[in-house]
DNA sequence: CTGAAAGCGCTAACAT
DNA sequence: ATGTTAGCGCTTTCAG
């Protein structure tokens, strides 16, 4: 009951009595067929339970797998889901399928996974760049018209389209906001590594939120960390400081659970916070968190429908193009500095 | 500057002057090859940036893609965005790729996507049938050797290997855990359709642990919701009955948003919660959210190396595997019941 | 060590 | 309305 050759094109026209390309027009309703064989062949495939190949049909055809190859760096990532599932949403119409693979930041996992997908000539190439990840290999195959997009963040070595947050401005905003209820001395937890390009434009934001309140830049309010706890020691670690933060900025999602977990673990309500992302149970905290929210999904639904541009013949230059964020105030940004 | 012809196995070999053969079997490391020819064929390869064509080398060789399907309801649902990350951290080893669609719990579009699965040639089918949804025409597939795994829920039609959560367990300690509280009115919010596999273990797993009490099942408290907005509503709508619950359970993550949220947002601190799955900030909220975890990650990795043994041969009856659920005390559970 | 020929499952381009 | 031939890009088989 093992290998039990899959039934092909040539089983199914020889159980009806006719030729393989005549079962391939009926299929593919292709050229003319009477309604008869029609019948036949569509019964005889039922029968045998034939499933057409479609690798040796794409290989035929010549033209790009009806597939899009997706790299991002974590599949448990709750954003990085909601944005496979823009792009889904926008591809699926054009019976494209979402092969998928993360790249846990690492830039050999990053070029195995785009090199397979390349292999399998994808129709198009979306990519969470990894930090350290050089793109240049990529050059060709855009040039030979493979639609190359990068997400989140932009890539190194290859010029192409780009979809992006507002890290900047949101973060400015947030920390602003912040500033706005009288804050002036505001931590920051960021994510690792320091280079990258979401934790840097984030802090760039910051930098200028406190820059226009003329409040210095003082390092020792900035702390790291890859994960929730790490975030949480990061967070314990600033309120322990001889002149400590009043108030919190989350450089994204994680570092929000871990900020959030640590002042509701030490009681600290006094502590003001906002978060970049926004995240389930925002509205439920108490205080509710105040969040920069980015709108993951859309990113996805931009990077997928440029792509589909290109891949309809849009010849622009490529473009970046920065998704908005939005000032979600709910509360916990508004806690008062609490008095020395 | 366009379609500009991807180089195949034939260009690298004219370009070298050897035949096509040589260099496939450079390229694979098949028989035996002089240094030299080597090095030539592989500066080749990286001059014409040469990739090789993955879908001709399946053709010939006959065997399955090296990709595995993947059917979900949804992307964005971070459980089961947890669950791709188990699946694909286990397959990576063996080179697996993955194939990722969701079927919105939408018969018709699982039934499409598994087709598609299927003409590719996919290693292995995991999928999360969709309610309705019937899976006799996979049983060939499956005959044939392709190994098949029903997640979360069983299948229809077909025998073969499923993984599913403790749900009737589960839901029955989360349960008596607010019995034991004191409640004797403990409501149900469930998601939907009825049918629903995972809803109707849980809503077992709920009344089984009412009957242990003797506390009549009273079916005015059960609710239903398919998003965290009805979910809300449903909250609302069950605590302004005559005799309301003084408890809730929730049947899954998305249900205890929408509980959470509208506690919240009513200020109702005194109606106990325990939720079905665990989730980001529960720890946060005031009360701690009491929760029966699921562990997304490792019911796809145990999905993941089932299906790989079979594709070793494992030939042995069908299993039901059952992941454990585990009782996460915070405290939302205790509230005692209000006195009317 | 290397190559020529055949063929995987399918479809394009001509027939008929 | 249907069939034939050739060939997609690669590997298998069998010869050198």
């Amino acid at each position: 009951m093992a290998a039990n050759r899959r039934p092909t094109l040539a089983d199914v026209a020889r159980e009806v009595g006719v030729s393989a390309k005549t079962v391939s027009r009926v299929l593919n309703e292709d050229g003319p067929v009477s309604e008869q064989t029609r019948a036949q062949v569509l019964a005889a495939v039922a029968r045998l339970g034939f499933q057409p190949n479609l690798m040796a049909r794409n290989i035929r055809v010549g033209g790009p797998d009806t597939t899009i190859g997706l790299v991002i760096p974590d599949l448990g990532n709750p954003f990085f889901g909601a944005v496979a599932r823009g792009i889904e949403d926008t591809v699926r119409g054009r019976g494209l399928t979402l092969l998928m693979g993360s790249s846990a930041d690492d830039p050999d996992r990053e070029r195995a996974l785009t090199a397979k997908f390349l292999a399998r000539r994808v129709s198009i190439l979306i990519v969470v760049p990894a930090v350290g990840a050089d793109h240049s290999p990529l050059k060709p195959h855009r040039a030979a018209g493979l639609p190359v997009v990068f997400l989140d963040r932009p890539g190194v070595g290859l010029s192409t389209d780009s979809i992006v947050s507002s890290n900047r401005s949101g973060a400015h905003d947030g920390v602003a906001h912040l500033v706005a209820h009288g804050h002036r001395r505001i931590g920051f937890v960021g994510d690792l590594p320091v280079k990258l390009y979401t934790r840097r434009e984030r802090l760039a934001g910051y930098r200028a939120a406190l820059q226009e309140a003329d409040i210095p830049y003082d390092r020792s309010l900035l702390a790291d960390a890859h994960d929730q706890q790490g975030a949480e020691a990061a967070t314990s670690q600033l309120l322990r400081l001889a002149d400590p933060p009043t108030a919190l900025f989350a450089g994204n999602n994680i570092m929000g659970f871990g900020i959030v977990a640590e002042l509701a673990r030490s009681k600290r309500k006094d502590v003001a916070v906002v978060a970049f992302d926004d995240v389930s149970l925002a509205e439920a905290l108490e205080p509710a968190l105040t969040v920069v929210a980015q709108d993951p999904e859309e990113i996805g639904r931009r990077a997928a429908s440029t792509a589909l541009a290109r891949l309809d013949g849009d010849r622009s230059r490529a473009r970046t193009i920065t998704v908005p964020t939005r000032l979600i105030v709910r509360g916990s940004g508004e806690q008062p500095p609490r008095k020395p």
